[in-house]
DNA sequence: CATTATTTTGCATGAATATACAAGCAAGAA
DNA sequence: TTCTTGCTTGTATATTCATGCAAAATAATG
């Protein structure tokens, strides 16, 4: 059944987007999208996608995707910050000076906190300056080689 | 009512320290904490408290508190703010980069600075991100030993 | 194909959780 | 005291969610 995978990411979408607090209004929602199932089956999709069902802070609840499925989504965007900024990328011993256009270096350097690169110990950001220590035993190539692979088409010279 | 007030602390220890996935289970631990109620009861603590339900990561669902209330629940100090902000803590050759959660560096930095550990020779904060620069003679674990001693159970890896 | 295994689903129902309502209790006002 | 007000609770019940089972759909195998 290809049905139910394609459905999934509706039920996913659906409640990103919204603020659900029960399986009926769900299952409309669905219904809306061309998806008509019961329950029943809502029941085991949300438990396959690991929905949980937290506070508002107020007196209600709504459904809301685990940490994880929030967090690589936006990680697109994270990676969209570092192509836009940087300008180049340079190094001495183990730090390394990343130049963005000016006013970039926050989200950059925030971006790659956010990516969490194994090369990468910590950032130091000005306006336009990156300050990278690298990690214990970690060269340029090796950063170099993962912006590669996480970053394709950018400019490392 | 006083009994209400210490009943809901004594709920919110049971959830932060057992994996605990229904009322009935719960009451049960409540009872031999001394607190005899019904289900009904335990289902508007549970509402009080914001108790949200989520994924294992499995096939399972437990308790949780709100983020808020696992974080923060802190008085004013010094030590506290380190332990409050900090992260992670780790080494490159005789700098330290201690993680902390965002915004928080400048109180931890601080926080270091008025403790005036031995091992730090000074220290430069950002956002989110401290650089620590080690005295002249002194080691990794040096600090790490000095920060058991003054600030026992943080996070060192 | 025919046959068998696997997955997905609905139905019916059980389990888990929330709540309307009335009663109990404490504290203050008259 | 007596009355009123505001909480807190249990009972009974409603609502919401999960699941055993069998049937239907799909995939895999000879």
């Amino acid at each position: 059944m290809k049905e139910r995978h394609t459905r999934l990411s509706v039920v996913k979408e659906l409640i990103k987007n919204n603020r659900i607090d029960n399986q009926d209004t769900l299952l409309e929602l669905l219904a809306k999208e061309g998806f008509t199932v019961t329950q029943a089956t809502l029941s085991r999709d949300l438990k396959m996608l690991k929905v949980g069902k937290i506070s508002d802070g107020w007196s209600g609840y709504y459904y809301s995707l685990p940490e994880n499925d929030l967090i690589s989504e936006s990680e697109k965007s994270y990676i969209q910050d570092v192509r836009r900024g940087v300008v180049s990328i340079e190094f001495s011993g183990n730090f390394g000076v990343i130049k963005t256009r000016s006013g970039h270096a926050n989200s950059v350097a925030l971006a790659l906190d956010v990516l969490a690169l194994p090369e990468i110990l910590g950032t130091l950001a000005g306006d336009d300056t990156i300050f990278v220590i690298l990690r214990e035993g970690m060269t340029k190539e090796d950063l170099l080689e993962s912006f590669k692979v996480r970053i394709p088409e950018i400019e490392t010279q």
